[in-house]
DNA sequence: TTGAAAGCGCTAACAC
DNA sequence: GTGTTAGCGCTTTCAA
């Protein structure tokens, strides 16, 4: 910048001025600023301007995994929005460990960032206070904070939705409905077997711990349990899966434990079992698979603009924000009770 | 920095060399400097530590889309890479748009990012010239840059795993194979159609441009090309699809074209057209879909060590890394001509 | 083993 | 409309 105003014979505040379109610039001079800018190859250093102005138009996302679909439409909304901004993106991937995930969060402090959306991984964010008292804002996406940790959260309708899913093959006529979920740890799985036993309930259907197997993602256990789970004597007419990955995994054990060829569309499904999906994926529509969709893009961008929204000075209390799902019937939901 | 040099009783120089770990630090002094770090709970300013030393420990990376499953699979493995190497990465998603990526890329060499990994959407990166003076280094990924522009690239082996597709295809007795691409501006995509030419010759088939379609992702004009070829005279009895995309929607169009209800596994299919994707799409397993896989993660971990090696001080020419594909058989290829 | 001083490239605050 | 000065928080260099 020194060398850009020697060049064009003004002070060094004046280019500043140039580069960053303040007003109060003769049209001359910085037409010989850019002149001379151009001459030099001169590109500003943000990190200097960061240092000096303490903001650095940059905002940090912590998910889970960026290769799982889910996060990586609520990663894009996040980008849009951001973008839209002026801001750019640190991205990370917590892989559902509380370690990593306070590691890049502090990381993305460190350097600065002017806010965070995170997908938190786990329940203790009493690490962030310092930062909180920094005046970085962060945003929870997906899942709430841990407790004592007052910040704005974007959550979907866990609990509508696994209502919704199991209400719908009540509806059909079933009686036996199996919960398929992930491991009891997390927030959305804890929520959507709440959902489930709510629409049981409410049906007056009584809840069978012998239908519902919750875990890691792990396609041999997952297996396993179906495998238990359909030579019981009184084995489910239908089942609630409780994400995408678990979905995807059920059709795999299914079609493993299939002797007949596996069919698409609305014919008899999979022996004859129901099926409802919480959480759309991609070929859904393909496979015939009724589910209860999210939005994580709308996910993302809700929690972007909340935390803009604070970046502007929008003070007040913790926010809660829900984001409601949809029933998409494709024809696996909607089979009777064999 | 100052204020817990104060605390502790030292000086700046000693507060600075106990953070960043380096040698010659009394025990008993570094333990007072831990204590007034935790007491006033300072952490260390990366844009100040950034501005000094000229090293931003951050690389950017920009592709096509993060919602694309190749390109978030891509993205996690740079990410992994980049985080073993104490690294922090920006993500931005081009979208397709010469301008876009221009912009980013931009963006994030005002950040000082030490290094780039660049999926290009746009034929010239001469903008990337002073960037490079300035000692940036860029490794590209999936798509080599423009002409003039010498940088390091890892591309998938495009005209390879095209030819093996339409081979194996040819090898199962087909003759009039149609090739259903992406818009031929894109370079991946005027590559496979290069390795489907080449297979058609190498089996000294014709090549028939009426079995050809190549334009951007919309459902709607691949329904109608899909619909035309299969009315015509002489219609093919196989397809070869050019990306992940791409296969399921035809999929979808054959589905939406059918009269019969749409069957997976290695029954008659589709009305008894082959076919062969190129990339592999998550449930396509479960849809009985042979493909030519790539592999998004080696692809992304290469570029990422590439440019980490760069980093560390790798100099020479322009390297170019290419990763294999692999053909995986699971029916809807190995369907024997109607 | 420790410290003092200079300065990275920029913007804020205030002259003129 | 333009310039001057100070200083953001750190690392580098050199001295003790």
């Amino acid at each position: 910048m020194n060398d850009v105003a020697a060049a064009a014979g003004v002070a060094l505040k004046t280019v500043s001025r140039v580069v960053n379109q303040e007003p109060g610039v003769n049209a001359a001079t910085a037409e010989r600023v850019h002149a001379a800018i151009d001459l030099l190859g001169y590109r500003r250093n943000d990190s200097a301007r960061t240092l000096r102005s303490g903001r650095t138009a940059s905002i940090g996302l912590v998910i889970e995994d960026v290769a799982d679909p889910f996060y990586s439409s609520l990663s894009r909304a996040v980008e849009e929005v951001a973008l839209r901004h002026g801001h750019l993106l640190f991205t990370g991937s917590s892989r559902e460990s509380p370690e990593r995930e306070r590691e890049l969060v502090l990381a993305f402090c460190a350097r600065r960032v002017d806010g965070l959306i995170i997908v938190p991984a786990g329940q203790d964010h009493g690490y962030l206070e310092p930062e909180f008292a920094d005046g970085i804002r962060a945003v929870f996406a997906d899942r709430p904070p841990g407790a004592g940790c007052e910040a704005d959260a974007v959550l979907c309708d866990n609990v509508g939705g696994a209502r919704t899913a199991t209400a719908h093959l009540v509806a059909g006529g079933h009686r036996r409905i199996a919960f398929l979920g992930d491991s009891p740890t997390i927030f959305t799985a804890r929520e959507r077997l709440r959902g489930h036993r709510a629409a049981l309930a409410e049906a007056g259907l009584p809840y069978d711990e012998g239908l519902v197997t919750m875990g890691p993602p792990d396609p041999d256990r997952l297996r396993a349990d179906l495998a238990r789970l359909l030579a019981a004597a009184d084995p489910p007419t239908a089942l609630v899966t409780g994400n995408g990955r678990f979905t995807v995994d059920t059709l795999r054990a299914l079609a493993a434990l299939s002797p007949a060829p596996v069919r698409l569309g609305a014919e008899p499904y999979l022996g004859g079992l129901a099926l409802v999906g919480f959480d759309d994926f991609e070929p859904a529509d393909l496979l015939g698979i009724t589910v209860v969709a999210q939005d994580p893009g709308r996910m993302g961008r809700t929690a972007a603009e909340l935390l803009f929204g604070r970046l502007s000075g929008d003070e007040g209390p913790a926010r809660r924000a829900e984001v409601p799902t949809r029933l998409i019937p494709r024809g696996s939901g909607e089979l009777p009770p064999a």
